[in-house]
DNA sequence: CGAGATAAGTGAAACGATAAACTGAAACGA
DNA sequence: TCGTTTCAGTTTATCGTTTCACTTATCTCG
């Protein structure tokens, strides 16, 4: 239970080489002291199979080489597909990543972000599903923080990569209406305090631009939250033509909501979804849904935060233009 | 870039209230002082907002309530089911998780898991795909460690959830022969060193008691990586009749291939996956898998480290058993 | 040959929190 | 009245590393 074993100090090597601590410091990273004995250190230090304590290290405040990743749902599909992509890309700058799920707790993301700048990260990569509270602010002034498809409204962050949710939308509710469809219901993530979710606006005025008959329900970014909505939304009288879920995971939920109805979809009802899985293509139906590219996207966001720790300047904002993927679940009316 | 405005500390609520610093430490934890001091702190600390330094405490050797979390690849669907349903589990603990993802680069487990035991970590959770070299038995006399579906052989972990991966090969291999198959190409994880991988070793042998005509192929755990290798394998001039794959996404890229080949799943070919990831009964055909309960594997492997953790004893080990799931994507030769 | 520069290294302080040992005062029992 | 507890703190040391200020030698130049 208690640390049998520790690990290997400089005070060791220090002993070991009759040298003093701060030499064995300077030593290994090359710095002030003769060749010889910096040698003479590395050899020592790599027999112990000694590596720095970061802790202590963070502790004066230095760099960690270590970036916060915070996702707002690991239970949502997309939320797990962009964490892998950015754990792979910070790995590709020599960057750790340690990771941190809100699993659709909005008021968790902030907790657990003051928990990562505890861990002493020197960044946060945040693709938040809450509202953005003051708190927020204050975290940004501390360390750089770079948000992905979701923005901290009033804080100063290093980067943003946007998601432009407004067109996207528009070309969801448009393609609907091209195949007839005038009643639809679209699930949401539950927005609990965030009235002003850019992509709700966005149904809502285009819906009326268009004619449609929107209903907006919120909806727990998973497919196990979706289930028991679509079973309520689809037994009804007048159910909807069309389901739009601002998530795949949500769509997952649903189009098992429609098996256990009995509906077919397309024929019955059409099926849209958001962020397009990798899956999504190989379900039955094939489900029409709206691509962002992850890997770009993973990109973008960690470029802007490598670019901001290594101190260059530059406007650190990106709009992923989305692509409307239309495949099986759409059908006209 | 540097930290602007910084964390309160100890010291500034021992100026506020001229009290030693070693007096607020005590108060804050309600020990020894008087209970006014403890009040006058209490009050202060909240008006600062102060928090301990995890860091700073965690220097120490205290404990931190955070755990480490290790999947060997994040690429792949199943492990990324089981780090969100660990991450659920352990905060139902009041633990927090910091997950880290070796990338499918068995290599790169040994490191990661140092890492973040270097980040002060009061326990390891570890779903590996590598071999276990002697460093990991190491690491497992500094810190409690548990291991899901995959042992780490020679170190004395704190407890083990073990697949029983010989019984639900068993199961897939009499499946496919009892529909006539004989001809079965299989891929596995790639095992660059671990010649012991108890499920290799259990292909070869049922497939001799069977009779079948198994051919293990080595493949990267995620759906990019058996595309490529489905391709060679069903566009050979005598393909297997069914191809069994040791991970849901393998199958899936496995599923691509056949489509991008014109091959239709299960008239030309019996697919099988393993590990039921939760969208296996929405793809088209719905897959036939093994299926291992995610939830209680989770619940398994956070009770063993709090159970540890807590200093209870006990004989921590479980065996999951698996439950063949037959859907669509099989059928009689 | 002596002043100054440089190389190579040392000791002490700092980071923030905690634990052990210590101190002064009040309370208590005999 | 003396000796012992208890209370409510304080002082000091510690964790591992980095950095600042300082000390010796040795080297260079005029």
């Amino acid at each position: 239970m208690a640390p049998i074993s520790k690990r290997p100090t400089m005070r060791q090597i220090a002993e070991q080489t009759g040298l003093s601590v701060t030499a064995v410091s300077y030593a290994l990273r090359g710095e002030r002291v003769a060749p010889a004995t910096i040698e003479r250190v590395q050899k020592v230090a790599d027999e112990l199979g000694y590596t720095a304590d970061p802790v202590a290290r963070a502790l004066r405040g230095g760099r960690t080489g270590t970036i916060g990743v915070l996702v707002g749902s690991l239970a949502d599909f997309w939320h797990q597909t962009l964490a892998h992509a950015i754990q792979r890309e910070l790995r590709a700058h020599g960057l750790h990543a340690i990771l941190a799920d809100a699993d659709g707790d909005p008021s968790l993301e902030l907790e657990l972000a003051n928990r990562l700048v505890d861990q002493r990260v020197d960044g946060l990569l945040v693709a938040p599903i809450g509202p953005s509270g003051g708190a927020w602010a204050d975290l940004a002034a501390r360390l750089p923080i770079v948000t992905v498809a979701g923005r901290l409204i009033g804080a100063e962050v290093a980067g943003e990569v946007v998601f432009d949710q407004t067109t996207a939308v528009g070309e969801v509710l448009r393609h609907l209406h091209a195949l007839g469809h005038r009643q639809i219901a679209v699930l949401s993530w539950a927005v609990t305090a965030a009235p002003d979710r850019p992509s709700e606006n966005a149904v809502r005025e285009q819906a009326a631009t268009l004619g449609l008959d929107c209903e907006v329900v919120p909806c727990a970014y998973s497919l196990d939250g979706s289930l028991p909505l679509a079973l309520e939304i689809l037994a009804r009288e007048h159910r909807p033509t069309a389901v739009f879920c601002m998530s795949d995971s949500i769509a997952y939920g649903v189009l098992l909501g429609c098996r256990q109805l009995g509906l077919s979809v397309p024929q019955d009802v059409s099926l849209v979804g958001f962020d397009d899985h990798p899956l999504s293509g190989l379900i039955d139906p094939p489900l029409t849904s709206v691509n962002w590219g992850v890997a770009r996207t993973a990109r973008a966001a960690v470029g802007f935060l490598t670019d901001h720790l290594a101190g260059r300047p530059g406007e650190r904002r990106i709009i992923i233009s989305p692509t409307l993927v239309v495949r099986e679940s759409t059908r006209r009316l």
